[in-house]
Parts: structure tokens; C-alpha cells; sequence
RNA sequence: GCCGAGGUGGCGGAACGGUAGACGCGCCGCACUCAAAAUGCGGUGGGGGAAACCUCGUGCGGGUUCGAUUCCCGCCCUCGGCACCA
């Protein structure tokens, strides 16, 4: 320090400055392993803080900061509530990007993905989050990968995985089938591209096996947002599958029925027409000679049509008739059946019985085409006159035979009941779920343990052949096919079976399969023999705290729900969940925007060199509540950065030495409820206000110090507390003071302090007085003041008296510790 | 359209049904300085008032209550998710 001559007395000669500070103890943590996790500590329980891994995409920018710091915050202050904390980092390290990288610059995955962890494991180091680097893991390791393939093979063998020939969602621009879940709003989640069908074989997960199960979520504590989100998905609706006789129209005298699923069989008595997907297979079956022309025609458009653009609702409802008729079981009717692409193939039956006085779409669609449109269920004072809009909502059967009169809700079991009896049809639960379709055509990801060969057909490769390597140096030529089909090397082997020649699967596995298990191999990161050590996963297993954001409510989330179930079905977990608790963060922004590289750039290197990790992790706490994300403000950062300054004089400089009993007890009061307030925050993951409480207690210090009547031990005490609670949020200055205020390493090693409800209270309490509910006088009373105390001197306060004065005194509401409200009638 | 989360000063945001605006940013004033920066101290929702204090104020309209940002009913707006699911 040059200015040390010049510092005035009430200066500290060493200023505060977070990257020597930081550098140091990183090193010294990281010599120390000081957050390593042992598998089980006496008289500590276990706690696994788990945040979602990052893909290794090149370089930690903001948003990972701000799911990372707090998190890592919260996992440490776990560990000094008595926690034995495990807090592992890791990388989801096969994808798209680094083989896109492969395609538009030449450079090799391995190559590129390698470099890209490397880096961003030293950002990630800046941090100064407590993680167990031990236990790091990336899925693009032959060690990891291999496991990918077991499971796959056991769940091969269990029939959990099959392969199936199908309209697969294809993304043209990643030239890959996708699953359901990573198509949003008809485009590929990751590229935007319009989805298109492509017939196929591919390989499934059996996750609709588990839809019912998916669907109980009361163990789980999950922010209710992702259970309904993962309700939704799943969609499970409960209704009638009833079928429509068509054999008179079916060439060469074939017998056969249109299935339709209705969630309103009370409806059933106003079908009106019957309509098919395009895709539906009778519909080659049933289309009348006059109707061929057409019908070809409409069906050859229907198929040209984007999945966006069917999908539309604002898109008017197009059909034509195929010639033929149903006839509806319950009334005999018959009823014309058309070909509709507001019918979706995937759904139910692929077909659907039309009644449009009870359905919005089939009210339009009848209009359009000039079918009848009856009511059968009756809104309340219906006098038969004709209906403006579909009428959705429950009421009077009418027009329904014998079920005339009763309520619809009624009528719905039995209609049911009748249909069933008859053999009609059969009630019915539907899900919106399909199984999950692994398969990619791409080349870096785990290869398909499975061989086809002539003679013996899909053989899979026996268990000790495992794994099957990804091979190097393949070509990139993005044709539709894995580039794997390419590699001659690879793909012809032996048959496991019978020897001969054969064929290797191409396609590689969906990487939501590599994450939908990390967290079970964090607990044994290195074995060599098994995927995980079973006795480590039921000491650290499920996750107690599962960090991360919305955006894999339906993806990762809900795969990973299905993985840990169908691990525990094939007899490797005892559990049915993966994650107990889930807390999700918000999004940050900047300028209310959202941030990007390019648009609206916030690169956290440049934030660091001038603030340090330590005013960076805390500010990004202080935003705001951590769920709601927060916007970032170049300006406000300047506020912890001081506040951090201040905890720093007031640490460093001479400690006041005055004997004030009062002093002593003002710091005590304040020391205890700061506790209270820190703990019941951090729990709750209000980094946010456990900050401001921080805030305020060094306010209150300052104070003190200005007057200097405290003693040394009530301050020594004061600041020791106070850099207890700031350690989880600033851990290094946390450390730095801790050394230098001459306590023994490390402060991480430390519990919470202790606090007590009495010595937070405070001796004297202000006591609101409103009259008629507004305030008009604040009285400092002694804690626990009576009413009849606190009342008597509320009348005796001159402001008071300005309003009771003349008037009569209705009701005394008496609040302990807070308030009196005097209702009162005024005289005159 | 449906589901979820929100709407509070100039800004980010606090408030078990009990003093609305904690804490921070910004701004204003003062101190230190030749000066500036940094730092420290004080002030800072609107209107009125010299002040004491009065009054209005938490998206809008009602209601419950001694008392409502908080609970209830009906709207409006913003953000996120889902969406021709039969």
C-alpha cells in the first residue's frame, strides 16, 4: 500500500481486494480436497445437493452462474447445519454441438468436447462452489457410456426397449428422429426447424407402461408448476372407445368396425357423422369410387401440410366425404364418415365420433358441411331452439332414449354401462404420453447395443462384449443416416448367435438417456464393475435437493422419473424416485431482455477481474428471489461490492472496547435474530432478504462502532457471527476474515451458530395505536406489555387523545407486541 | 382457449391479516479534498404545510374485517408453459 503514511486512524491499512483473497484459498481448498464427500460420517446425515450438469458448450456464462453460485450456496449451508454434503459437478457431454462443430469446422467431437470441459471445469473453479471434483464424470467416456448400454440391454430383456417401425418426428436441419418431448409448438426444441414425419424403424422406451404411476407425484416435493406441466403432458383422459359398423361399405365383404374415443359418451345420441385421420387405415378401405378422386386429393395435401400448420387452431376446419357410413350402435343411425385432418392420427383411435351440438370443433366442422347438428344434452331451460355455439357444459339428457331426463353426468355411466353390456365398447383411459423414441441418427452419442443379422434377427450384444466403442475418425456427412453407417469397421461384425456376417445398429441413444442416471453414478463415479455401488446409492440416494431450471420440466425431468422406476423394476434401485425436492430458478435477464451472446452480451470474466466471485456470487442472490430469476443492473452491483468493503473495515479494524451493558445487550439481540432470520431464509432458498438481514446487522455494527460503548467479546462475538452466516454466500472473504480475525481453518468447517428466541426479542416493543384503523401514535413500551398497560398509556398519548377526546369508545383491539386499534364513535 | 407465476416508489425488490416501501441501486445535501474519485453522515412514494402534522397511495371494480399488498368474488394487463387431446 502506498497511502499507508496518509490513512487516517479510523482507516484499515489493507484494503480488500477479492482476487488475491480468492486465488488463495481456491488453492488452498482445492490442496486441502476440503469438499470432499465421504460416503458417511458419524452422527452427520447425508445430504446430496445435486445441480442439473452442464452441457460443455465452451464457456460458463451468466445463466450458468446464476443456477450454479446459489445452489453452491445453498449446499454449503447445509454442510454447516451439520449435513454431510455431497456436491458433485459433472458434464452432459454427448449432443448435437460438438458434431455440428465436427460438420462446419472440421474439428473432431472428442477433440472439441474434451477441450470445451477443460475450460469450463477452470471457470467453474472461479467460482469457488464447494464441489467434490473427485466425483466429476462425463458421459461421453467409454466408463459411463458402457452403462448406457446395460441398462439398455436389461431393458431390452424386460421388453421395456423395442423397436418399431413408424412416423418418427424428423428435424430436417439436425437430419435426426426427435422425441415427442423435443418437439415444441410442431419445431425441433433445439434447432426451431420445422418437424416433418418420416417413416421408420426406431428404437422406444415403454415409458407409457409407467404413465399411471408417472402421474403420482404426493412423495415428491417439486415446485407444483412441474407436476402440473408433467400432468398435462402425460394427459390422461378417461372416456368410452365405441365403434361405428362399416362392413356394408368394406370391399369384399370384410367385417369391420371405425373405433372411435370419446371422453362425452352422455353425448353419444347426437352423433351426427364420424371422421377419420388421413393417415387412418380404413380410410383406403372405405373411400367410394365417385369419392377416390377426391379423397386421394385431400389426403396428398393433408400430408404436404407442416405439422405447425395442421396443428393451428385458427386454421379452418377442412374434410371431405369418403362415400361411406357408419352405423352408430345405440340408435341404429347411419351417419356419413369423412376424412379430416383436424383429427389427429396419434391420438386415441385416430378417429372420432362427430356430435357437434357438444363440440366446438365439430359445430364448426358440421356447419361448413351442412351436417345436422341435435342437442341431446339439454343446458337449463332449453326450449329446443337452435344452438349459437356448441354447449360443452353438463346438463339434462334429451333426445337420448331411454336415458332421457337424467343428468348428463349420469347418463355418461349409463350409456356405458349399456354399451359395455352389449359389447358395443368399452370405457377407456387415453394418454397423451407416447414412448419415448431414443433412437438418433447422429454420430456422437452411445451407440445401440444391438446387431442384426439374417439369420438370427436383432441379437443383442452379449453383456461382456460391452461396451461398444464410438469409434474415431469417422466421416461427416449429414445424409439422414448415422455417420456410423459409414465406418465399415464398426458396423460389419460377426453374429454373437451363429457367427455369420452381420450388421451394427448405426443410430446412437438420445442423450436425455446419459442424464436420466448420472445422479446415481455420482456415488461411485470410478467402478469399473457396475454401473453405481447399490450400497452408496442408498446412502446418498434419492437426491435430497435437485437444483435447476423449468425449461426440462417435461424432458429430462420426467425421463429420468421413468429411468429410476424401470431401474427399480429390473431390481437395481429399491426406490421409486430419483429427486425428493426440486427447486427450479428463474431466468435472468438483462435489461429485461433476454441475454445472448450477441444481441445482449454478459460475459462474467470482466465482472469478476473488477469485482471478484465473492460480490458476483452475492449480487446474484440479491437480485431478487431466486425462483423468479432477476435483471441484472451494471449499477447495482456496486452495492454489495461496498457492502462487502464494509464487512471488511469492520472485521479488520480495532475492535471498540467500551463497557456498556445496554451496547452489549442491543449486539447480543441483534446477533440472535439474525440468526433466526439467516436460517429460516436459507432454507427457503431467500438468498435475497438472508442477504438484506446481512446488510442490516453490518448497519447496525457500524452504529455501534460510531458510538463505542460495546465491549470487545460482545463485538468479537458480533463479527464472528457475522462471517459464519456471509460464508456460504462469499465464501473466500468469509475464509480471508476468518484467518485474519485469529480463528483456525476453515470456516467451512464450522456449524451455524446457535441462537435463542428470548435473547432476540427485544426488551421493548413499539406498540402501534390507530384509531378507527389509522395510525396515529407509536408508544416504546416494555416486551410483553398487558393490554390493559399498553391501553391505559395509548389514552394518556396527546395524539390520541386529539381523536378519543368527546368521542365514545366502541371495541379496544389489542395485538401483543404490535398494536392497539381504539374503534370509536366521535361525539358531536 | 386452458394451466401456472406475477402486477408495490425513478429502478431491483421487502412485508405471520397489524406502522406499506425492509435491504440495495439511483438521486439530493453535507463532511473529507486544491479538486475529483473513493469513503463517511443525513435525506429521498405523491399532494398540502415553515413545522407539528394532515391527506392520498400496493393493476381496476366490489366484498369480508376493528384493520386488507395479504382473504373472497368479478375484470384488465405482463411473463412462462400447453394447445384441433375428441
Amino acid at each position: 500500500m502506498t497511502n499507508t503514511a496518509s490513512t487516517p486512524p479510523t482507516q484499515t491499512a489493507v484494503r480488500y481486494e477479492p482476487a488475491a483473497v480468492e486465488a488463495k484459498w481456491q488453492r488452498r481448498w482445492q490442496e486441502d480436497d476440503l469438499y470432499k464427500a465421504e460416503d458417511a460420517v458419524p452422527g452427520k446425515e447425508n445430504w446430496y445437493a445435486l445441480t442439473m450438469f452442464p452441457y460443455p458448450s465452451g464457456d460458463v456464462h451468466i445463466g450458468h452462474w446464476f443456477a450454479y453460485t446459489p445452489a453452491d450456496a445453498h449446499a454449503r449451508f447445509m454442510r454447516m447445519q451439520g449435513y454431510n454434503v455431497m456436491h458433485p459437478q459433472g458434464f452432459d457431454s454427448f449432443g448435437l454441438p460438438a458434431e455440428n462443430a465436427a460438420i462446419s469446422r472440421g474439428a473432431d467431437p472428442r477433440e472439441w468436447t474434451v477441450a470445451n470441459m477443460d475450460n469450463m471445469r477452470r471457470q467453474f473453479k472461479l467460482m469457488g462452489a464447494s464441489y467434490d471434483w473427485n466425483r466429476e464424470l462425463a458421459t461421453c467416456e467409454p466408463d459411463y457410456y458402457r452403462w448406457n448400454q446395460y441398462f439398455f440391454l436389461k431393458f431390452y430383456e424386460k421388453g421395456i426397449a423395442y423397436r418399431k417401425n413408424g412416423a418418427a418426428n424428423w428435424c430436417p436441419q439436425d437430419q435426426t428422429t426427435l422425441a415427442n418431448e423435443q418437439v415444441k409448438d410442431g419445431a425441433c426444441e433445439r434447432c426451431g426447424t420445422t418437424v416433418v414425419r418420416r417413416e421408420m424403424p426406431q428404437w422406444f422406451f415403454r415409458i407409457t407402461d409407467y404413465a399411471d404411476e408417472l402421474l403420482e407425484m404426493d412423495s415428491i416435493d417439486w415446485p407444483e408448476k412441474i407436476k402440473v406441466m408433467q400432468r398435462n403432458w402425460i394427459g390422461r383422459s378417461t372416456g368410452v372407445t365405441i365403434g361405428f359398423d362399416v362392413s356394408e361399405y368394406m370391399p369384399d365383404g370384410e367385417s369391420d368396425k371405425i373405433e372411435t374415443f370419446t371422453t362425452r359418451i352422455d353425448t353419444v345420441y347426437g352423433v351426427t357423422f364420424v371422421v377419420l385421420a388421413p393417415e387412418h387405415p380404413l380410410v383406403s378401405k372405405l373411400t367410394q369410387p365417385q369419392q377416390q378422386g377426391e379423397v386421394d386429393a385431400y389426403i396428398e395435401n393433408a400430408a404436404r401440410q407442416s405439422e405447425i400448420e395442421r396443428t393451428s387452431t385458427e386454421r379452418e376446419k377442412t374434410g371431405v366425404h369418403t362415400g361411406a357410413y357408419a352405423t352408430n350402435p345405440l340408435n341404429g343411425e347411419k351417419v356419413p364418415v369423412l376424412v379430416g385432418d383436424y383429427v389427429l392420427a396419434t391420438y386415441g383411435t385416430g378417429a372420432v365420433m362427430g356430435v357437434p351440438a357438444h363440440d366446438e370443433r365439430d359445430f364448426v366442422f358440421a356447419k361448413k358441411f351442412g351436417l345436422p347438428i341435435r342437442v341431446v344434452v339439454a343446458p337449463e331451460g332449453w326450449s329446443g331452439e337452435e344452438l349459437a355455439e356448441a354447449y360443452i357444459a353438463p346438463g339434462t339428457q334429451v333426445n337420448s332414449a331411454e336415458f332421457d331426463g337424467l343428468p348428463s353426468a349420469e347418463g355418461k355411466e349409463r350409456i356405458a354401462d349399456k354399451i359395455e353390456s352389449n359389447g358395443w365398447g368399452e370405457r377407456t383411459i387415453t394418454y397423451h404420453l407416447r414412448d419415448w423414441l431414443i433412437s438418433r441418427q447422429r454420430y456422437w452419442g452411445t451407440p445401440i447395443p444391438i446387431i442384426y443379422c439374417d439369420d438370427c434377427g436383432t441379437v443383442p450384444v452379449p453383456e461382456q462384449d460391452l461396451p461398444v466403442i464410438l469409434p474415431d475418425n469417422v466421416e461427416f456427412t449429414p445424409t439422414g443416416q448415422s455417420p456410423l453407417t459409414l465406418d465399415e469397421e464398426f458396423v460389419n461384425v460377426p453374429c454373437p448367435d451363429c457367427g455369420r456376417p452381420a450388421k451394427r445398429e448405426t443410430d446412437t441413444m438420445d442423450t436425455f438417456v446419459d442424464s436420466s442416471w448420472y445422479h446415481l453414478r455420482f456415488t461411485s463415479p470410478g467402478l469399473m464393475e457396475e454401473p453405481f455401488d447399490s450400497e452408496k446409492v442408498r446412502q446418498w440416494v434419492p437426491v435430497h435437493q435437485y437444483m435447476g431450471g423449468a425449461e426440462h420440466a417435461v424432458m429430462h425431468l420426467l425421463y429420468s422419473r421413468f429411468f429410476n422406476k424401470a431401474l427399480r423394476d429390473i431390481g437395481m434401485v429399491e426406490f421409486d424416485e430419483p429427486y425428493t425436492r426440486l427447486f427450479n430458478q428463474g431466468t435472468m435477464t438483462k435489461d429485461h431482455m433476454k441475454i445472448s451472446k450477441r444481441a445482449n452480451p454478459l460475459n462474467p470474466e470482466p465482472i469478476i477481474e473488477r469485482f471478484g466471485t465473492d460480490t458476483l456470487r452475492c449480487y446474484l442472490m440479491f437480485l431478487g428471489p431466486w425462483d423468479q430469476g432477476g435483471d441484472w443492473s451494471d449499477q447495482a452491483i456496486n452495492g454489495i461490492s461496498r457492502w462487502l468493503q464494509r464487512v471488511w473495515d469492520l472485521a479488520l479494524r480495532e475492535s471498540p472496547s467500551g463497557s456498556d451493558t445496554d451496547a452489549d445487550r442491543q449486539i447480543e439481540r441483534a446477533s440472535h435474530a439474525l440468526t433466526g432470520r439467516v436460517i429460516g431464509d436459507m432454507q427457503q432458498f431467500k438468498f435475497n432478504t438472508t442477504i438484506a438481514a446481512l446488510m442490516e446487522f453490518t448497519n447496525e455494527l457500524s452504529r455501534s462502532r460510531e458510538t463505542g460503548n460495546t465491549s470487545r467479546e460482545a463485538w468479537t462475538s458480533a463479527i464472528e457471527r457475522l462471517l459464519l452466516h456471509l460464508a456460504p454466500l462469499a465464501p473466500h472473504v468469509a475464509e480471508e476474515l476468518w484467518e485474519q480475525t485469529g480463528h483456525r481453518y476453515s470456516i467451512h468447517q464450522q456449524s451455524t451458530p446457535g441462537w435463542e428466541e428470548a435473547k432476540a426479542a427485544a426488551d421493548t416493543e413499539t406498540i402501534v395505536v390507530q384509531v378507527n384503523g389509522k395510525v396515529r401514535e407509536q408508544l416504546q413500551l416494555p416486551a410483553g406489555v398487558a393490554q390493559d398497560t399498553a391501553v391505559s398509556a395509548a389514552l394518556a398519548s396527546e395524539k390520541v387523545q386529539r381523536y378519543t377526546d368527546g368521542a365514545e369508545i366502541l371495541k379496544q383491539i389489542f395485538v401483543p407486541g404490535r398494536l392497539i386499534n381504539l374503534v370509536v364513535k366521535p361525539g358531536k
